[in-house]
DNA sequence: CTTGACTTTATACTCAGGTATAAGGTTTAG
DNA sequence: CTAAACCTTATACCTGAGTATAAAGTCAAG
């Protein structure tokens, strides 16, 4: 069982975040000391590496916390898991499709920009934003 | 010179959105009616739509008052502009690589699940996340 | 037995980019 | 003259994922 400094040291989070997680019922309320102190079992740690996984997945913390339910209740089948992750994968998708087309346009920008800084009047006035759609 | 509605109409904003970028200072105050009602000149409309190609291309707020500010001092050299637009378009390819290692990673796990859930038993409980690194 | 490190709670604040609401003033058509 | 459709301001609220701070309780070492 640990304490709140131990876990928060071995999972790389601040204590606080470990309240909010609690608030907002991301993880379980943990057991206590008689003092009041929180203690965390190893399933606690467990639930914590799976958030920071699906964290790292890019899941948002409401995103987690349904699946979590979904396991709770044993019914995350593969099916519900597959509909959330591929759901997610399309997101992401879409996200870096967006951002390509954004580079795509902002290259052309940049290249024009340091050809002009280095032709033969670098200080001239930049002009380039005028002209984009 | 265009009232708030018609210039809002004209660029597809909300009333309250011009009054904020007036509060944030990303736009000068506008001129006034005797009454108070705002006027907005041909240059504020070249303003907010050069605010609106400079949003869709990915600058923040901030980032766009800082260019603004330097044009108008007429100091917006070449120079300047490809120091700004090339540090924000390493931003978005970095963001575009994070969003493709994170993609790479959810795509084998969602494959697994399809072929789980087409197979013989698509309610088995999915364990996919637990071996997550 | 006191000091320091740890923990607890509640509350408020952060960032960005707005949106919502209330309460009032103005303008225009009928 | 009045109602609708504008416009104004101030204030508060929203999302998401926490972080900061204050005031207080607890635990271990010397």
């Amino acid at each position: 069982m640990l304490q709140v400094g131990e876990i928060c040291r071995k999972l790389g989070l601040n204590p606080q975040t470990l309240y909010f997680y609690e608030r907002i019922e991301l993880i379980p309320p943990p057991q206590r000391t008689e003092s009041g102190y929180r203690l965390f079992s190893n399933k606690d740690v467990e639930r914590l590496a799976f958030i920071s996984r699906a964290k790292a997945l890019g899941l948002s913390l409401d995103e987690i916390k349904h699946i979590l339910t979904l396991k709770e209740g044993q019914s995350l089948t593969c099916q519900a898991m597959h509909e959330r992750l591929s759901k997610k994968l399309q997101e992401i998708e879409d996200n870096i499709r967006q951002l390509q087309e954004l580079r795509d346009e902002l290259l052309p920008l940049v290249n024009y920009c340091l050809q002009k800084s280095e032709a033969a009047d670098p200080n001239h006035e930049c002009v380039i934003l005028e002209k984009v759609e």
